[in-house]
DNA sequence: TATAATTAAATTGTATGCAATATGATTGTA
DNA sequence: TACAATCATATTGCATACAATTTAATTATA
């Protein structure tokens, strides 16, 4: 390739990469639109039900997120009643985020929304798998 | 796959997708800093350095954005002097968009930024290719 | 033990991104 | 030709993201 044709937009990787997560996003709103989550909020609420507690520091290293743009999303979810925030007793410095019921009741009416997903994608079993190694192999380098 | 482990963030295939745009996008930062661009000012320009002309509404199409984000984007880099605004004579809806002198010499300045780029990046040729692959099958599935 | 250094969240400021709406121009059609 | 429908862009409102800074708590160390 030549030198200046590398700085073509369909010469890049991260192009498709970035326009493909937003167009994906976007899929998701019908379906977030009906449990008034945002997509944000649906990833905050994915960890909090597997973990049910957890801190924002570590909540924000699952979600690649920090605090600037976690303090707004976890107040907003705590007007919703679905989390709650406090303070820890034994550090007062770390914020405890957990999970209400209604926070745990609100798994049951997601449940159907992974599948409704992958419909939308049309890649099958084998390409997803492979798409999904590519992405996590390049993500965790990123962490170091 | 157990239906609620469906629910799991690690069984996610966005969750990658979103989180390595975003971390891909912080790499470039620094590169982009050197010549005062932003990230979305930089994928703007990229069109720009190819098509010389072109409206905002072709300019959306490539890069999927619509007019609410790409308005305020023009407008920061026309006062960079990197572009002009005009009305189409042919039709007034139309805004055509050119880029300057100023602006093609700023490709000369970005021509190191790809391979810099693709050294962060720890995928092989191969993998890259194919990362590539399949992120376009799911984006130009998206268009219809 | 004072206090310097570090840490976790929150805050501030800037830049997207998108849905919904508004505005003005053009086109289709009764 | 009026005027309804459509189209391109701009605007508004809301929700992220992230860098940089601030604040308050904890830890390390002179």
């Amino acid at each position: 390739m030549k030198e200046l044709d590398k700085l073509k937009l369909e010469n890049q990787l991260c192009f498709p990469l970035y326009a493909c997560s937003k167009e994906v996003i976007k899929k998701y709103k019908p379906f977030l639109d009906e449990i008034d989550l945002t997509y944000t909020q649906y990833i905050t609420m994915m960890v909090l039900w597997d973990k049910k507690e957890i801190n924002v520091k570590e909540l924000g290293n699952y979600l690649y997120l920090d605090s600037g743009t976690l303090t707004p999303v976890l107040k907003k979810l705590e007007n919703k009643k679905y989390i709650k925030r406090s303070r820890s007793k034994k550090d007062e410095r770390n914020l405890i985020i957990s999970i209400t019921e209604l926070g745990m009741n609100l798994k049951n009416k997601s449940k159907n929304i992974p599948s409704k997903m992958s419909n939308c994608v049309n890649l099958n079993q084998e390409e997803t798998s492979e798409l999904y190694k590519l992405l996590y192999k390049m993500l965790l380098n990123f962490k170091n």
